[in-house]
DNA sequence: TCATGTTTTTAGTTATACCTGAAATCACTG
DNA sequence: CAGTGATTTCAGGTATAACTAAAAACATGA
């Protein structure tokens, strides 16, 4: 209770974000130190201080801070001459995050294709339509990603 | 253990399905339902029918399936004169899905336009980087759409 | 290498989601 | 509108995930 949030519009956004990708399966935790680190001053936190800002314990910013490395959706930064890790968003987030995209097309492949080996005879749209789906994402997905680095060139500007 | 499944290949491609949706959210019997309606002799399925060959309970059924029904994974189908319900894999499934995804870029649309309210003094890119994917997003998505639909169009011959 | 502060791991508690079996409700047929 | 089968709801038990507090392991500056 000594310094929850700097005011109550970061508090609420702090809250939002938990929110939302709560429902994208993440704990609370990991969505409050996502929130935290989007708007906390300054951008690089440690542990101490998300727990401190955030009302967590240690163990728990130590074991969801593990899963936002993982899917690199929050980096490590240290600095020589200084004991201390520091964490925060990565510049190239969504990036990232929209690249990791691509192996979840690839599960949704392994699907198609055992399908189409057990390919029923009634409805068998029901597995084509899955092939044909991930077809059009392999082919477009990349794609998009390029157009996604194109744009935010232009926007850099 | 009357009918488990028609075959091992069937039940295998069950089970590789669950596991997928599991990840998604799902709650294993979900996944199992969805899988067993993937590739079930006929497409239509009672819940009594999904209960037996799954080995699941009427109550556990009946819930799974209000959640499915929610995301337009699966479908009811009554017919007249009949007094039970079919459940089955809408045709368009993956077209439904596809679409769903428009409010989730809805959803980060709210979070991109409450963090430019409280848009940090450093690394403002922070905030700045999710609104442009997001405005990326809602100018291509629905493109995507239109190209998808075009792609099935061309695939039926 | 030591000493110190940081981070990770572990054990234990609490909360939550899942599933079952049974009862209640609902919908349709005759 | 009565009877029957299908579906939903509810209470209870079980498994799992989240979180905490404390101990162990680790890393670094001196």
């Amino acid at each position: 209770m000594t310094n929850w949030e700097a005011d109550d519009a970061t508090a609420t956004y702090v809250a939002d974000v938990a929110e939302y990708w709560e429902r994208g399966g993440f704990s609370h935790a990991a969505g409050q130190i996502l929130g935290h680190l989007m708007v906390c001053e300054p951008a690089e936190q440690t542990q101490a201080e998300l727990a401190e800002a955030l009302g967590l314990s240690a163990g728990t910013v130590s074991t969801q801070l593990k899963i936002l490395l993982a899917v690199e959706m929050v980096e490590r930064v240290r600095s020589r001459g200084v004991r201390t890790s520091f964490y925060q968003v990565p510049k190239n987030m969504w990036t990232r995050v929209l690249a990791s995209e691509t192996s979840r097309i690839g599960g949704l492949r392994g699907l198609a294709d055992q399908g189409l080996k057990v390919l029923p005879q009634t409805r068998p749209d029901r597995i084509v339509s899955l092939d044909q789906m991930v077809r059009f994402f392999e082919h477009e997905w990349p794609q998009l990603e390029e157009r996604l680095e194109e744009f935010l060139r232009k926007e850099e500007s």
